[in-house]
DNA sequence: ATGTTCCATGCATTCAGTGCATTAATCAGA
DNA sequence: TCTGATTAATGCACTGAATGCATGGAACAT
């Protein structure tokens, strides 16, 4: 059994495909799928059941995976914790879309220039995917908001930062010097997809309110929420560090009071991994 | 990084000579040589010191021999759990030689005609080289006496054994119906070398009873020890299934009183590898 | 039927790992 | 101080395992 062998498996598994592994992989097919007969000559058993759409796992192969990602963690941190020497290396970190490009980018820099030979990676997608990542080690850390289910990982709060209501400048409640959650609730509401959590931030505030946003439109990014308020479709509530970068005079945010929305920021990570000196350094760097 | 690679360095490591490691591992000294060399050159620092004399591992060294370990065991874990059925397979037991050639044949047998299939290997040594190979997976499991240093294995106890005292026919003490321990006290001990816990067994019973039995000879051997007995060197304690065995009428054995001797047999294994069905079925038939 | 999509197989090629012979460095002992 | 022994590294040639390309073969979609 070598190392090439588990990593091509894993890839197969991954994919449920001979061929679209290969490719990732960059060797031919048939390359990988006489490694992957070797692995089962070797195993006496095989690990995949071959379908003429797709291949699949068969129990041994389900165990397998399982270990071979364990195996190959430690290896990978194995060589990590040897090489590590504080200021080369690699860190990957994922954020959720509505954090990474407003958080990001300030932290991103300073760290880089603090750390001139580290190397960094940035992966932006939906707090599910970063945290199986998270688990698999495949990033090394995810900036998410609470609250996520726990699955094994370290959870660390960053901040607390509050959700501004947005509307077109000559919304009703526009002039209204307090806004409370309650007055908001017979207007419409412009959402993010379902696959974001700030929806869910939103809608679970609201129902402690006890109402439900009446949602008249989701979009995939907080920039398109933004125009279609401007547009008039309807209101919602932004993240404070989007709404401060938007300049527009398209629309306008107010605080609610009594109480505020907010949303807690944390970074996450996988404990049973090791983590390199850059990696907690840039854990620190997180809480500015 | 390759499996090979950490094998050839823990055996390197083992042995602290690339010469007496290429012949464990069967392959020529320079490709040895090369092999870690790529694994230093990957790493990027040497894991091993050369000394004129002989190598010693380097700071990286020493991590790289605990995590090479660690995944060189998950991988044969692994490897034995997919392959696992239950049937076939090989259990390495290790045993002390106070317990082994007294216990063992009867159970290795009876276990080799219920699995045909199985290949059972078996190590005789002292404990505390026993334990060491528990806990770095040369051997499957271990029956020794308690009591021993916890290592992070699991304990066992099979069955306590009285430790009966042996003596020349016509020794002064052979007559009298009831014998304690203070009767001993005068009469010098013949004792097997420190190595073996048997001894330890023994010399702890007297401390108990305060007194230091005066060791007129040490062997490594019980049936050398029943000899010397027999040659009225002295007289000595023999564990119950040693002394059923032995049909000399040259000694005789008696039991003591208030208290009986005795001392706790059991079987350990290290629970953080893979416990085959063939494994857990073989500790079965310990408890008869 | 026909084409498409997959995985497996035949065959040729390449190169990493290995062995043999030898070198280089150090040490022990005469 | 010289000589032989010991041990790791290096030069060189070779072998075979892993790979790629071309192709086969089976199952499905149209």
């Amino acid at each position: 059994m070598e190392f090439d062998q588990l990593r091509y498996f894993l890839q197969v598994a991954k994919r449920s495909s001979f061929t679209r592994a290969a490719e990732d992989l960059v060797i031919s097919q048939p390359a990988l799928s006489r490694s992957i007969q070797k692995l089962e000559e070797e195993l006496g058993q095989p690990v995949f059941e071959r379908k003429t759409r797709s291949v699949s796992l068969t129990e041994a192969g389900s165990l397998l995976q399982s270990r071979a990602q364990q195996v190959l963690a430690m290896l990978e941190d194995t060589k990590a914790e040897i090489t590590d020497d504080g200021k080369s290396g690699r860190v990957r970190v994922g954020a959720i879309p509505t954090i990474a490009p407003y958080f990001l980018p300030e932290v991103l820099g300073k760290f880089s220039a603090a750390f001139p030979k580290a190397t960094l990676i940035v992966q932006e997608n939906t707090t599910d995917v970063l945290l199986k990542s998270c688990t698999q080690g495949e990033i090394d850390l995810a900036i998410i908001a609470l609250p996520i289910p726990a699955k094994y990982l370290e959870v660390e709060v960053l901040f607390d930062e509050e959700l501004l209501l947005v509307m077109p400048p000559d919304h009703s409640l526009a002039g209204k010097p307090k806004i409370r959650i309650a007055d908001v609730e017979p207007f419409p509401f412009v959402l993010l997809d379902e696959a974001h959590c700030l929806s869910d931030s939103i809608v679970s505030f609201c129902r402690q309110k006890s109402f439900q946003p009446v949602t008249v439109e989701r979009t995939s990014q907080l920039t398109m929420v933004q125009e279609l308020v401007s547009l008039s479709h309807g209101v919602s509530m932004i993240p404070a560090m989007a709404a401060h970068r938007d300049q527009s005079d398209r629309r306008i945010y107010r605080s609610l009071c009594n109480p505020k929305p907010m949303r807690t920021i944390a970074v996450v990570w996988n404990p049973y991994r090791f983590e390199s000196r850059l990696m907690k350094a840039f854990r620190k760097f997180l809480h500015r």
